[in-house]
DNA sequence: GTTGTCGATGTAACCGTTTACATAGCCGTA
DNA sequence: TACGGCTATGTAAACGGTTACATCGACAAC
């Protein structure tokens, strides 16, 4: 490899001492204009690129946030990368990735990898486990937490409210004459799953004729929504069937259709996320939208106010907006008396 | 920040040298064992890890990969990143994800400031233009070529063979009894699009009846594909539709409905890419698959071969697979001749 | 017993920055 | 003129690793 240009060189060059070139660089401390100017241009002609790792051994910063998900599959993940790299070249800094974490040793183990390497860590914990590796996070190192609506110890965290985005949906397939409706529930590990589910209880208790509660257990993933079209339609199919993710209700919707059992007009159908999918599907899909990418944005300019010494706040709430498509008779949804907390007192957090 | 363990407090609790210890951790030359057992079990007590600014600044590796992309939206993009990110946790490689550069100037910017963070490059560079930044990056740093048919000045790249995939696509919306096939381009400077377009040609001069050309540009947007099925449409409508990729061939499904076009009956439809959604559409997408996540493995693979020293082979060409749904006639492709390289003979590289 | 070889370990220079401290020049004031 | 204060700049000591080279025993060969 060709020796890389120094700070040393650029001294040279431009007749001065490193340290004026390092001031001239960083924008700090009473450098003449000129002599300022002049250094720029050398460092401009001889492409000049201070190593980051000198850098990051004398001054402590890397400008570097490290970003740990527990997966990549899918929309969503991907939209919440692009909402965090939109926030971090706007800040000048960079993003480590790590992902695919399943258990929680190995997220524990990429933490620690991450230590030396980046300023500040937005990690994404959806499994309740996971939760238990927030502790062992470096001392120095802020730590920001993404999803499952738990709060770490004094941790930043942005969550979405699971509970209200549920009730608001389980409240909406209980109207118009309806007598029942399902639920297909995520994996019981998961917090957002489960506090879906809490939202969909909490819903049924709050109905005028007090539905009974029906609860299939998926996982999730598109086959599971499908089985539980089967085991639901073998039964009689309800009123409505609310799953707890938009990728059960395109599975289930597809296990409806091969049963022979007609959406909406047989049973109403929602799920949760809008991923960009349900837009699409036949019919589209009612489901509780979430501002991925802009939770991912907050998260990081979280990340850099922490950084940069400001005190943030700790909980961020992000509201679902209830999203209501063909799948599902509309019947429109109370928003303000969402916002006004309603269904927000009854989170867990 | 508390002050981070270091090497020499390592060295001095285990009563040996920093050397000892550095060489016991980096595994390499000979350390006795039970002095190696001793050392590693005080690294553990003291929750040491070593300082990678440190690390790369004496021994210039980073053990990091930068990937460069020109965007994050969509699907794609979180396939591609999956691939990168599954071969590079195989390997115990970090990544630096940058993206969202639209014009090369901000790509060469980004390219530049990854120049000491990282040991290499995975570049995805769509966009014409930006082949103008390739030849402008470090020499000293492996640069990996993603996407975009064109191979650069000796570096090693990973291209979908659009060509063959059009050209196949083309062949078969062509077949049984039909006359005319309409393009729905892509975006002009977009190099995938433009081989596309290419593909699309050749196929039609092979037919029979030596179709006529009909080309709607489009942007590679869903939108651009509403708009062009009305275009289409109002001059009354061809056999078979192929847009350049599968969001056009999804807007242009809608565009078809509302103007009272039916899909496949007066119209075959096909698309390019088999994104998820193309499944779920109704009726569901005939389309080209491109095996993305594979793709990323590879080029990280490729990228820690060159960083161990390897010479790795220049030019992977990948195959689309022809995906046959309800959106068209069904007729068998000729996947052989493919793989012969029939069509692939023909293709810029 | 002396010498040579070899394996295990220690010493210290170096990697390229930042930054505390020293210094040099300039100007205004006494 | 001498001096204090201020600004612009230089000097050199960290920062925390890696690694070339030196050293030190132990052991084998003579």
């Amino acid at each position: 490899m060709l020796r890389e240009v120094t700070i040393r060189d650029v001294a040279r060059a431009a007749d001065v001492s490193v340290a004026t070139v390092s001031r001239a660089l960083n924008g700090i401390e009473n450098v003449a204009s000129p002599t300022r100017e002049h250094v720029l241009k050398i460092v401009h002609e001889l492409d000049y690129v201070p190593h980051s790792g000198a850098r990051s051994l004398s001054s402590k910063r890397t400008d570097t946030i490290g970003v740990l998900l527990p997966d990549l599959h899918g929309e969503f993940f991907s939209e919440l990368i692009r909402g965090i790299d939109l926030a971090a070249r706007a800040r000048g800094l960079h993003l480590l990735l790590s992902s695919s974490h399943g258990d929680p040793a190995e997220a524990a183990a990429a933490l620690r990898a991450m230590r030396s390497r980046v300023d500040s860590i937005i990690m994404m914990s959806l499994n309740a486990g996971n939760d238990a590796v927030v502790p062992a996070a470096p001392a120095g190192l802020p730590l920001v937490l993404l999803g499952g609506n738990r709060r770490g110890p004094g941790r930043p965290s942005f969550v979405i409210d699971n509970y209200a985005g549920a009730f608001a949906i389980t409240e909406h397939l209980a109207g118009e004459g309806k007598r029942s409706v399902a639920f297909v529930a995520g994996p019981a590990d998961n917090i957002e799953a489960s506090e879906r589910l809490r939202g969909y209880r909490a819903a049924l208790k709050c109905t005028a004729g007090s539905f009974p509660e029906w609860i299939v257990q998926g996982d999730f993933g598109e086959e599971s929504g499908r089985k539980a079209a089967r085991t639901i339609g073998a039964a009689g199919p309800p009123d409505a069937i609310f799953c707890a993710n938009d990728m059960m209700a395109i599975g289930c919707l597809e296990g409806l259709r091969e049963a022979g059992i007609a959406v909406p007009d047989d049973v109403a159908l929602a799920g949760f996320d809008d991923i960009p999918i349900t837009r699409y599907v036949n019919p589209p899909l009612t489901t509780a939208a979430v501002p991925i990418a802009e939770m991912g944005r907050q998260a990081l300019e979280c990340c850099a106010d922490i950084i940069a010494g400001g005190k943030p706040e700790l909980h961020h709430i992000f509201q679902p907006e209830l999203v209501i498509r063909a799948s599902s008779a509309a019947r429109s949804w109370d928003a303000t008396a969402n916002l006004r907390g309603e269904y927000h007192d009854q989170i867990t957090l």
